[in-house]
RNA sequence: GGCGCGUUCGUCUAGCGGUUUAGGACGCCGGCCUCUCACGUCGGUAACACGGGUUCGAAUCCCGUACGCGCUACCA
C-alpha cells in the first residue's frame, strides 16, 4: 500500500456528534496503524449553517479525546488552507476546468422552477431529479447569460451504463447512471457543495482512503463520475455503519444526548468514551473489550468493520466508564475528583476529607456526574430513616449500642479511621453484639439508610460532634 | 414512490460449510465475598427474520419475501 493519509472533514455545526467521533477514532486509528498521516479538514461550505465557536469546540473536543491529528487547523500543512471556506478560488478554477471539458454545465432553473419539475414528477411517479432541462443551452448562449444571470454549475453525469463502488466494507455496489442526478456542483453564492468540495480536497490533499458514514454511500457514484471528469485517480471508500437510537433510526438529538460535550460534561472518561465507540462496529475477533488508545492502534483494520448499524446504548457505556474510573491510577482519580467535588459544591474544604469521600464512593461511581447522590451521605444535616433503618432502630439492643457508643465517644478525642476502629472494638466487647447486629445499628442511626459506603469513612468524614448528634436522635425515636 | 444498504440473545457482538448442546460483554436473576450497598467473583436467563434452493452437511453460499434503516436539497 502505498502512503496512507485519511481525513475526519466535519462541518462545524457547533457540537461534534459521537457518530462523527467514531468516523473520526476509525480515521485516526486506520492511519495510525499504518504509520499514515491524519488530516482534518473543515468542511464550512455552507455559510447559512455557520455557528460561532464551532471550529474552537471541535478543536478542543477532539484535544479532550486524543485523537490528536498531523495536518490541519493550527497545525498547517502542506496542503492547507484546511478550511473550505478559504479554498474558493481553488474550487473555482476546478469548475472552470469542468466547463472547458464540457463535464460541466451551468443551469438557471429558479427555485420556483425546480419545485415544478419535481411537484410534476412526483405526480407522474417518476424519479425526483434534475431533468437536464439546461443541459443543451448552446455553450455560446450559456457563456453570455452565465455573465448577468444567477446559476448554478451542474455535474453533468451520462445517461447510459453503471457506476460502481468499491467498498471495503461493503464490497461492490453498483448504481445506475441514469438514476443518478446531474449534481451541483457550484452553488449560486459562489460557494461550493459537498461533492465538489470534497472531491477536490480529497484528491488535492492525496487522500488514500475516504473512511466516512453510510449515509454517503449514495453519493459515492457521483464522487465517483466527478473523479473521472477530472482524469483522476479515485481512492478507496469504506462506509461505516450508521449509529442508532433505541428505536434503531440514525442517531439523533431528541432521543438522548449525542454531543460528545454532553458525554464529557457527564463525567465519562475519554479513553471509556473513545473505547465504547471503537466497539460499535469493530471488534478484535475475540473476547477483549477493554482497549486502550494504543492497542485500538495495533488491532484496528477495516475488514473486521461491520456492515450493520449499532445501537448506542448508554447502559453499556456507563458500565465501561464506571470501570475506567476504577482501573485508573488512584492519583489521576483523586485529581479529576477533586475537580468534580469543586465543580458541584461538594468540595468540604478539607483534603483529606475530600480524598477520603472520593475513595469510599469509588467503586459505586459510574461517571462523576453522580457524585452529588452518590455521596450524600456525608453531607445531610438532618436526618431521615427509611423503613429497613427503623426496624433496626427499633431493638432494644440497637438502643444499648449506640448509648455505650455515645459514651465512649464522650472519651474519644476525634474520629478517625484507626479511633474509629478500636471504638467500635469496644462497643462490640461492651454490647456483646458482632456483625450485622453491631454495625447495622450504627448505621442507620448515622445515615438513615441500611446500605452505603465503608462506615469508618462515612464516620470519619462526618465527625465526631454530627455523629454524637445523630445517635442521640436515632435513641430518641 | 425510486435507488441503495442491512437483518445472530433486549443491546454490542464472535461465528467466514462440519471443532456449535451457537461463544463473550452489557442488562436482568441467583450464589459467594462483605456491617450494608457497590466492587469483585461464580452460575443462570436469552438469539441465527421467514421461505425456497445448493450440499452428505448451512447461522455460514445462492434466490425470493418480509421488516428496518439510509439517500433522494443551491445541508453536510
Amino acid at each position: 500500500m502505498s502512503e496512507v493519509r485519511v481525513r475526519f472533514a466535519p462541518s462545524p455545526t457547533g457540537y461534534v456528534h459521537v457518530g462523527s467521533l467514531r468516523t473520526a477514532l476509525y480515521n485516526y486509528l486506520f492511519a495510525r496503524h499504518h504509520q499514515g498521516r491524519f488530516v482534518l479538514r473543515i468542511e464550512d461550505t455552507d455559510q447559512s449553517r455557520y455557528v460561532e465557536g464551532a471550529v474552537e469546540n471541535l478543536l478542543e473536543t477532539l484535544r479532550w479525546t486524543g485523537l490528536d491529528y498531523d495536518e490541519g487547523p493550527e497545525k498547517g500543512g502542506p496542503y492547507g488552507p484546511y478550511f473550505q471556506s478559504q479554498r474558493k478560488e481553488i474550487y473555482h478554477e476546478h469548475v472552470q476546468q469542468l466547463l472547458d471539458k464540457d463535464a460541466a454545465y451551468p443551469c438557471f432553473c429558479s427555485e420556483e422552477t425546480l419545485n415544478a419539475m419535481r411537484e410534476e414528477q412526483q405526480k407522474k411517479g417518476l424519479p425526483v431529479m434534475y431533468d437536464g432541462r439546461c443541459r443543451n443551452i448552446p455553450k455560446e448562449e450559456a457563456l453570455e447569460r452565465m455573465k448577468s444571470e444567477p446559476h448554478v454549475i451542474r455535474l453533468k453525469v451520462p445517461r447510459t451504463g453503471n457506476t460502481m463502488v468499491k467498498d471495503i466494507i461493503r464490497g461492490d455496489v453498483s448504481f445506475e447512471n441514469a438514476l443518478i442526478d446531474d449534481q451541483i456542483l457550484l452553488k449560486s453564492d459562489g460557494f461550493p457543495t459537498y461533492h465538489l468540495a470534497n472531491v477536490v480536497d480529497d484528491h488535492l490533499m492525496k487522500i488514500s482512503h475516504v473512511i466516512r458514514g453510510e449515509e454517503w454511500l449514495p453519493s459515492t457514484p457521483k464522487h465517483i463520475l466527478l473523479y473521472r471528469a477530472f482524469g483522476w485517480q479515485e481512492p478507496q471508500f469504506a462506509h461505516l455503519p450508521l449509529l442508532l437510537n433505541p428505536d434503531r433510526t440514525k442517531l439523533s438529538k431528541r432521543q438522548g444526548d449525542v454531543a460528545v460535550e454532553d458525554y464529557r460534561a457527564k463525567g465519562f472518561l475519554p479513553q471509556a468514551l473513545v473505547n465504547f465507540v471503537a466497539l460499535l462496529g469493530w471488534n478484535k475477533g475475540d473476547d477483549q473489550e477493554i482497549f486502550s488508545l494504543e492497542e485500538l492502534v495495533k488491532y484496528f483494520s477495516l475488514e473486521r468493520v461491520n456492515k450493520a448499524g449499532a445501537v448506542f446504548d448508554v447502559h453499556k457505556l456507563e458500565w465501561m466508564n464506571g470501570h475506567y474510573i476504577r482501573s485508573i491510577a488512584e492519583d489521576e482519580y483523586l485529581r479529576i475528583g477533586q475537580e468534580w467535588l469543586k465543580k458541584l459544591n461538594l468540595d468540604t474544604g478539607d483534603a483529606q476529607k475530600n480524598r477520603l469521600i472520593l475513595q469510599a464512593v469509588r467503586p459505586a461511581l459510574n461517571k462523576f456526574a453522580d457524585l452529588p447522590q452518590k455521596t450524600a451521605v456525608f453531607f445531610k444535616d438532618a436526618l431521615e430513616y427509611d423503613e429497613q433503618a427503623k426496624e433496626w432502630l427499633a431493638k432494644p439492643e440497637s438502643k444499648e449500642i449506640l448509648k455505650i457508643m455515645i459514651e465512649e465517644l464522650a472519651q474519644t478525642d476525634e474520629l478517625t479511621l484507626e479511633s474509629f476502629k478500636t471504638l467500635m472494638k469496644t462497643v462490640q466487647k461492651r454490647s456483646g453484639q458482632k456483625g450485622k447486629d453491631l454495625w447495622m445499628p450504627v448505621r442507620a442511626a448515622i445515615t438513615g439508610e441500611t446500605h452505603g459506603p465503608d462506615l469508618g469513612i462515612v464516620l470519619t468524614v462526618i465527625g465526631k460532634r454530627k455523629v454524637e448528634q445523630f445517635l442521640k436522635q436515632a435513641l430518641a425515636i
